[in-house]
DNA sequence: CGCAGCGATACCCGGTGGGTATCGATCTGC
DNA sequence: GCAGATCGATACCCACCGGGTATCGCTGCG
């Protein structure tokens, strides 16, 4: 049996991601040679070519990608366990939500759980949307408030919390305004237009409307007359002035998640689900 | 900032489940003052008290606990990784499924793949139930064909080949043997009884009936009047003689899916995919 | 009270991870 | 077409650290 170090992982990642290495061994921090050497004992151990180098350049081969998506996996798996036990030993959990999203269950939940007996300090971290779901997996984050269908769950567990409806939040004086309600079909392509929130990778899809990452700069864009925005019907509470809000019959319904890593059921996430699913 | 290797997960856990450094040292094939200090360096570098020695017993504290089923996690991606990487290299899928189910399906599908242009060959595995779960997950298969809801697909990416209804399977001249469905409120406390199944940690429940690992070992303990069985339909061509077959008109649908790890989908693993689905 | 069990400490050694110097191959520009 | 630049591999060296042996200190037990 073999036996692969962590450390020779990350050096391989780093390799397989800037295919030079030169630039690796630089941002390991390290020289170069060893950094040869140390790649070389890696193939040699698993009995495996990880990278065709043909003295000018580097590619990798079919293995070394499988190696590639493997290795960061498992490194992260790796990174995860040490950022959890090390928040094990402190108390407290950390609490991730989408930032100006949920922000009235949130209250009521914080301050529902701060009443059970055996609570401990919840620090509530505000973050982009697609950006709960790496917290949580990493071990940065112990809980979090996740809005299916947007949020991917795969991986997680979770109870629901709340089922809503969606609407449509207008600048003032828009046309469509003074509906009843309207049809996603009449959103489409609508103007001003949607706003385009980042992917799981950060970047942003193509297309018009402004580049989002958060809700209430989504919202004074929209009081701006810049952007028009599709949003769980509770935003009503968090909108002030400026803005019109007319129910979409047929969006998706959206429903809120409290979700947590599978397997992780703390006294103190479980007495928090609880509370949550009481609620 | 820091970096924790593989080896001294594997140190810990073999201390955190033996709860007693010396046979933990033994276990590792080394000797105890050196794995008592690797602990104490892991320690120090995660700031954590993993353990509560007092000299005469060793117990886990709580981050040491969750250190363990961390810690367990990740070196099973670890190892997964090196495996995978292995058998990126080498040609040929391996595919599990459970012994003497979905036999039919089995023999089209490697039938109608080896005619695909670009087919490599498939290496199949027969495996307990329960058991290909953890070969797909640990990287020592490509693909496997599970059944749910009776095998978990959590953290697997599938696709579905068929669905069915569960017959149940007596020994001849079964009382129930003359009617044309039952229900399953009929099938409980049934005699002879229904057999266990192994459970995910390879133990079985408490209970009557026979404790069974295949299929075909179930339908012969049928045969002998010690056992009945609720089965996909699909089983009626495995049967040969003294077995007589009645439809559970309640009983959960059973889907045949195709599963594969995540993000893994090689050329070869792709096409096995898409000829299953087009059966 | 003395002994046995067990983890920690002290100390030593060899392997190996990392560094520098250099080679050899390939691409580039004059 | 040759000189220089670029880049990975090789050669060699050193220091550190992972692992071993001897021993200590604590503790529960007969």
């Amino acid at each position: 049996m073999s036996g692969v170090e962590t450390r020779e992982l990350r050096y391989f990642v780093a390799v397989a991601e800037e295919l030079h290495f030169g630039r690796a061994a630089l941002r390991l921090g390290m020289a170069q040679p060893p950094l040869s050497r140390a790649i070389g004992q890696l193939e040699r151990r698993l009995g495996v070519a990880l990278f065709e180098r043909s003295s000018r350049s580097v590619a990798l081969t079919e293995a070394g990608a499988v190696l590639l998506r493997e290795g960061r996996a498992a490194l992260a798996a790796v990174e995860a366990a040490e950022r959890r036990t090390r928040r094990a030993a402190e108390p407290g959990l950390v609490l991730v939500t989408k930032a100006g999203a949920a922000a009235e269950l949130l209250a009521k939940l914080l301050d529902a759980y701060a009443a059970e007996p055996g609570a401990v300090a919840v620090d509530v971290q505000l973050c982009g949307p697609g950006e709960q779901e790496r917290l949580l997996r990493d071990g940065r984050a112990d809980v979090g408030l996740l809005h299916r269908p947007f949020d991917s769950v795969a991986g997680l567990d979770v109870e629901e919390l709340h089922t809503e409806g969606q609407v449509l939040v207008l600048p003032s004086g828009h046309p469509l305004g003074t509906r009843e309600s309207v049809r996603m079909s009449e959103v489409e392509g609508i103007d001003p237009p949607l706003p385009r929130w980042p992917g799981a990778d950060g970047g942003y899809p193509d297309g018009p409307g402004p580049e989002i990452h958060d809700t209430t700069q989504l919202l004074q864009l929209v009081s701006l007359g810049r952007a028009c925005a599709i949003m769980p019907e509770a935003v009503r509470d968090a909108v002030r002035g400026g803005l019109t809000i007319v129910p979409i019959s047929d969006a998706p319904q959206v429903t809120t998640v409290i979700a947590w890593p599978p397997h992780s059921r703390s006294r103190a996430v479980a007495d928090l689900v609880r509370t949550a699913t009481r609620l």
